[in-house]
DNA sequence: GATCGTGTGGAAAGCGGTTACGTTGTAACC
DNA sequence: GGTTACAACGTAACCGCTTTCCACACGATC
């Protein structure tokens, strides 16, 4: 490939030069910089990111990092990630921690190595490490982090209050909420704290099911989902912590003969594209994902240029009522 | 952080020994070996991945270009060519080119900037240009290209005839069939002539509904759906072109009141978890996204290495049956 | 005419590694 | 005793680009 270097040749300027239109700084006569450019198209020219990565010490990659990339909002969680980092010239670097400890390791480490500009460790369950050497701005999403730079979460216990007051107002009497992993604490936990405060302060009976890291890692709950509903007949509305469960619970509603939203209805979490395939559709919570993402990057940028930034940002949810409910 | 050169001067040692015992390369005392080694322990030691790619000429990065990532079909590859990289100790720099023409292309010339070891392109529905320039391999996943390193695709055609043989073995008589988009030729297109074949074959009524550019951009094909079930009243079987569509597809006869599978059969393709998430779970053909995943990623490779790869892999599909026949 | 600012571009030192080649010490061999 | 081979490590060039410092020409200024 062509190199700065081959460009000074063709042009018989020196690299220096070169360099300098490219990055349009200094005093460049319009004349060189025409014969520069048309000697760029000429040699088909593609400045090497590598070298100018070394030169500035810095690169314009994120390190992104997810337990899960076929679930559905993390799906949209990347997606929205890479949206907002194109439109600022940055990249992506993609992992997959399958919620392993040594894995979640080994990528954080291959994020330093890389120069990375900063990470977006995205949820996750494994445990509260000390996460020290990491020289780069690291931003959490829904997630616990004693010493990373800044959070970003949506206000789960909300979401959680605005699950129980929608399915009380509907009538029920009888409720469950399908949680998250129990193991590790995380920010998601207080969608069970709100859901709680307001069947308290209505007098509603309710029961708060933990579901097990071995589902979670394998996305699998109808199992668990089907004993629930067999030990507490009288349930009569679920909030799940995610349209991925709220969906499970829908296709075990089904072969249990439940019907959905007459006898039980149900509440996800996430809003997610699955909220809305679904039949009948999911009411649920929406979580601002794409809010969240953007404050994500904006924040990485700003603290990667040395800025203190918000260390925990918070984002409102809101009910989008659909037809399980 | 510390540098290479940093080790150095702690253990007295020069940098090119140092770099020798980091790549297990020539010659090397085991004492000076554990010298260094507790050296980079002590400082902390990171090698710099940046510096060793512009050394080596060479980056242990893929990067993959898809046009979704929020379609399930593609979080799934995606989650299986990270998962087949790191195997590999490869990363994935992940881009979304949300089927914009000018935007792959950027894509593509960024991926040649950053110099990765080859990119990996899925799918999309823009034009096939002319890419070249490009000095690094391309592997092209169910997508057509000419001047492509490698092209793997499963066996859409087959796919194809398994649906309808299938949808006709169930007794259905006038089947539609939900494909692709038609701007552009895709190897997803072959799905159209296997179905379409045996359902001439068969002697069997059928007709072949190509969705728009402007659906498949939003992932949204209700209305047409409706508008094409009311103008066949007499229809009985779909083949569907994704579960994507498929899952729309069940929402719509709910709502029209068509009982799914009695009324009407459906037959989805991929094969991705919203096909078992929905109610009822849908038959689709199972693509092995695992295995073009892996097979990419080694193609990639190899060709990196120099070496000679088929020019194209095609993997067999395989029918599942479900609720939806 | 000496001084100065301004526009233009060259020279060279990094950035943090890799690697071909050179040097030294030591043991084995004829 | 001299040659040879090999183990162990150093020297220095190079990867492609950025950036600081310098050099020089030219017109304006005092």
């Amino acid at each position: 490939m062509a190199t700065l270097k081959d460009v000074a040749k063709e042009t018989g300027l020196t690299v220096s030069t070169v360099s300098r239109v490219l990055n349009n700084r200094g005093y460049i006569s319009e004349e060189t910089r025409q014969r520069v450019y048309s000697a760029m198209k000429k040699l088909n020219y593609q400045p090497n990111e590598v070298a100018r990565s070394l030169s500035k010490q810095t690169t314009n990659t994120i390190g992104v990092i997810v337990p899960h990339i076929r679930h559905p909002y993390f799906a949209e969680l990347i997606s929205n990630l890479e949206n907002e980092a194109y439109q600022r010239q940055y990249k992506i670097l993609l992992f997959n921690s399958q919620e392993k400890n040594e894995r979640e390791w080994e990528y954080l480490e291959m994020c330093s190595s890389n120069r990375v500009a900063g990470i977006i460790l995205c949820s996750g369950t494994v445990g509260v490490e000390e996460f020290q050497g990491l020289n780069v701005p690291l931003i959490t999403i829904e997630r616990n982090l004693e010493n990373g730079t800044a959070a970003v979460e949506c206000d789960n216990y909300q979401g959680g209050m605005l699950a129980a007051k929608h399915l009380i107002e509907k009538g029920c009497q009888h409720l469950i909420h399908f949680s998250g992993v129990r193991e590790t604490a995380m920010p998601a936990d207080a969608r069970a704290l709100g859901f709680r405060k307001v069947c308290e302060d209505g007098g509603i009976d309710f029961k708060d099911m933990a579901t097990s890291a071995a589902q979670y890692n394998h996305l699998e709950y109808h199992e668990a989902i089907e004993l629930v509903l067999r030990e507490n007949p009288e349930t009569d509305g679920i909030f799940a912590s995610s349209d991925f469960i709220a969906a499970q619970i829908l296709q075990v509603c089904y072969r249990m003969k439940i019907r959905v939203p007459e006898q039980i209805k149900i509440v996800g979490f996430d809003d997610v594209n699955i909220a809305s395939l679904t039949t009948p559709q999911i009411t649920t919570i929406h979580q601002p994902i794409k809010e969240m993402a953007k404050i994500s990057v904006e924040l990485l940028i700003d603290a990667q240029a040395g800025n203190i930034v918000p260390s925990r940002t918070m984002l409102p949810v809101s009910l989008v009522v659909r037809e399980t409910t």
